[in-house]
DNA sequence: AAATTTGTCTATTTACATTTC
DNA sequence: GGAAATGTAAATAGACAAATT
């Protein structure tokens, strides 16, 4: 028996116990998970301290340390030392952002697509490929010169981006998120801390929950990764990485000023911490400023993918990788791919090399400020955050609105758009947003639509 | 001071103890891992046990007990309570079969492909694609039925191998080994453990390590798993699923009786296992025999693929998912690729609805007979398992040879093949043997050359 | 500024089950 | 067939450090 009778604290979360079902820390796991998407218990409720549970439960304060671990790797609750565990905002939100189904008739400003530009050139080149004698060889391995010039053609697609590389030090992808995930499950073992915006592409998300990664949130003054905040999670953190998204941050728009990027580097370079930079939206952006990668190249990942600067269904990304971390990226691939098809990769390579390609990007600019100049006319540009050659908004909401609810009723006026939720990180509070993706309507007439009743929704309030 | 002084015993391995370097199970592990690469440690050695090592060392049981399992979720060692600890036979040698540089002018019959005859099919289909009004959408997501159709293709294909499943249970994947890695990911947590045969598909030895997850190798009489033995491993290894090839084994070419399968889906269902059923060579046999999941199709994930079927370049694999497995395969895929490219999804659906289809299988089937008859004329049927329409062979060697040795000695001679240790797994010993890839020769004449230098080597004893 | 709260981490204790002899 | 050897795994204890009050 306890020396206290609990009966009379209120304590958030009462696990019963069961000395059969053994073991108990993983009985004691089973049952906050089963709490926490149930909805017994809501994101943002702090847990009991880890010693009240375990004098309550009369076991070891190991057990249920153990226990809130297992949850804490899930991404389920998040604890910090002297403030306690909460349940993270993000558990129950989904973060698989690309459904199977969708509901038809829907405008869609959620799952971030381009415009449509780049189809026709890759279709000519694809044409141009299959005339070609011997070219039934891209079904196979290729020639064994296809791969170095394959190679090459990346290598110059980073240095557009302003990473200096070799052909030996580039690994190909089958998409940004594959690269991601890959680069992850080379350079981290289960258990290990990456550093995170509080807000963050989704993708990165899930694929650390799968792998027992943890992500952890550097949180500073502003929205913006600060280096005094890196400082701080290195030394308190122990993050053995960083995931970044320097230009156009996903979702919170924000692009890092140079100074930010030395001092990152420095501090990377320091700490021995390695970056996975996240070119994604690098290419597009009007002014591009030199990566992370080029004051910190020996700790930097960086992968340039082609699915938004391109086309999204080219399942292509280029990885600049530092000498030391070659060889676990390598075989990370290799297990997760064995290789890219060298049908794209030849596609993807004649792409980059080709008279169109500067063009292609230039036309993705501008059919993009266009869409942006239309959300500005509707929503504005102080609440709306991002534009310019940017592909998604920031919507932060009037007062009432949580993200959420916002997601909801847009919905319901036939408009997909995604909650801040769905990219708040372990116990970050959820920002009061939405991220608009402005090039996912086919066309400006429909994002138009999805503006107008955007703006209706707002105006209520 | 130990009791006693262990200078007289004679242990196999001596680890110093730096009392400062703490955590003291982390420089243990860090210790053993360098002393089992570096090769003071050789693949077979026994390590002593662990108490021994806890006494000597003056530490904990646990302590040791800690080291050991990070050495061994890496694949280092493998323990078997009663018997002992023991540094793998795989630790050292290379299981990544696919490097990134070959020597030039080596026969080929180490990595795995097959002949090049569905190339010409696969580009006709292709080349119709592209004269289709709106055929660019295959670089967007392509058309919402499209997915739709594609999937049905797959039911078909996996009919065809006997499986019955519905376009709602199959997913799509970038390959086998994608489907397969992800599949683990989904299935498994970092440590647990999975059954497999004693000698199988490296490319799960190395995912498995990477995902922290164990393989048991499933002991039996000959080389084939069987039932008690899998009951067996059931009972005492706590194992959570089974990988398995039960059509023409990956390296041992075996094929699983139909008893025999009817008896593993069995336990699976009552033990509650799942089946990872992988039928690679499947379709390439001559008699197609129901496949494990037509035995027990809600525990088996059975994945088809088109590498070897079609063409290696064709990076496509349909993986049919048992309901209650759906969710968290779907999301690892999701996680791992987003998703695969529609033009090969398409053009992979367009070539198994083809007339030509049963035609490219007939045509690898024919192809590769010929092969095989070349390989029973210089090494016999008899100590080189195989043969008929199976893309591989298991050569037994005779009796000074190791595996590994013959492979240098080939190597040497200008002829790659695999020794049995690249697919050893844990504790198993490496089988006297090498795999031969028939089919990786361009040409029979080549074959032919290749196969006359390993006579050559096995004469010479 | 000091004491308290709180989570983290590793070593230790204990119980257990199987294999070997 | 029973005792000894051996690895496995969970619960517990104790030390530590950061955050809060």
């Amino acid at each position: 028996m306890p020396i206290n009778s609990f009966e009379n604290y209120p304590m958030s979360w009462k696990p019963t116990i069961n000395r059969k079902e053994r073991p108990i820390y993983q009985w004691l796991a089973r049952q906050l998970e089963a709490d926490i998407i149930e909805g017994n218990l809501v994101p943002g409720t702090k847990l009991p301290p880890q010693r009240e549970l375990a004098d309550y439960l009369e076991v070891n304060l190991s057990t249920i340390s153990k226990a809130f671990k297992v949850a804490e790797l899930k991404g389920l609750i998040s604890g910090t030392v002297g403030s306690g565990t909460y349940v993270s905002y993000d558990a129950v939100s989904n973060a698989y952002l690309l459904g199977e189904e969708k509901p038809k008739h829907m405008i869609e400003m959620g799952a971030m697509l381009t415009d449509r530009v780049s189809y026709g050139p890759l279709y000519d080149l694809l044409q141009e490929m299959l005339q070609e004698s011997d070219c039934a060889r891209w079904f196979g391995y290729g020639r064994p010169g296809d791969a170095v010039w394959q190679k090459d053609a990346g290598v110059q697609l980073l240095k557009r981006a302003s990473v200096e590389t070799i052909r030996e030090q580039v690994l190909l992808a089958n998409g940004g998120q594959n690269a991601i995930t890959a680069t992850l499950a080379g350079l981290c073992k289960h258990g290990d801390r990456i550093g995170v915006d509080h807000h963050t592409y989704p993708g990165i998300k899930t694929a650390a929950a799968m792998l027992g990664i943890q992500l952890v949130p550097i949180r500073s003054q502003g929205d913006e990764i600060n280096p005094e905040a890196l400082l701080y999670a290195c030394k308190n953190e122990n993050i053995k990485g960083l995931y970044l998204i320097p230009d156009y941050q996903n979702p919170m728009t924000y692009t890092m000023d140079v100074e930010t990027r030395k001092a990152i580097a420095q501090i990377a370079i320091k700490q021995d911490l390695f970056i996975i930079e996240n070119g994604m939206f690098h290419l597009l952006q009007d002014e591009v400023l030199p990566a992370i990668a080029v004051f910190a190249p020996e700790q930097t990942i960086y992968v340039s993918s082609l699915s938004k600067l391109m086309a999204p269904g080219l399942r292509l990304a280029y990885v600049a990788v530092p000498r030391k971390f070659l060889d676990p990226v390598r075989k990370a691939l290799y297990n997760i791919n064995i290789s890219v098809s060298p049908l794209f990769a030849e596609l993807a390579a004649r792409a980059i090399a080709s008279k169109g390609f500067e063009q292609i990007v230039a036309f993705h600019r501008k059919e993009t400020k266009a869409r942006n100049q239309l959300v500005n006319q509707y929503l504005g540009s102080e609440n709306c955050l991002g534009g310019g050659s940017g592909i998604f908004r920031w919507l932060r909401l009037p007062n009432p609105y949580t993200g959420d609810q916002f997601e909801q009723l847009a919905a319901a006026q036939g408009v997909e758009v995604y909650s801040g939720g769905r990219f708040t990180v372990g116990n970050a509070t959820p920002a009061k947003a939405v991220r608009l993706a402005i090039c996912a309507p086919e066309t400006k007439d429909e994002l138009e639509k999805g503006l107008v009743l955007l703006k209706k929704l707002i105006d209520v309030h």
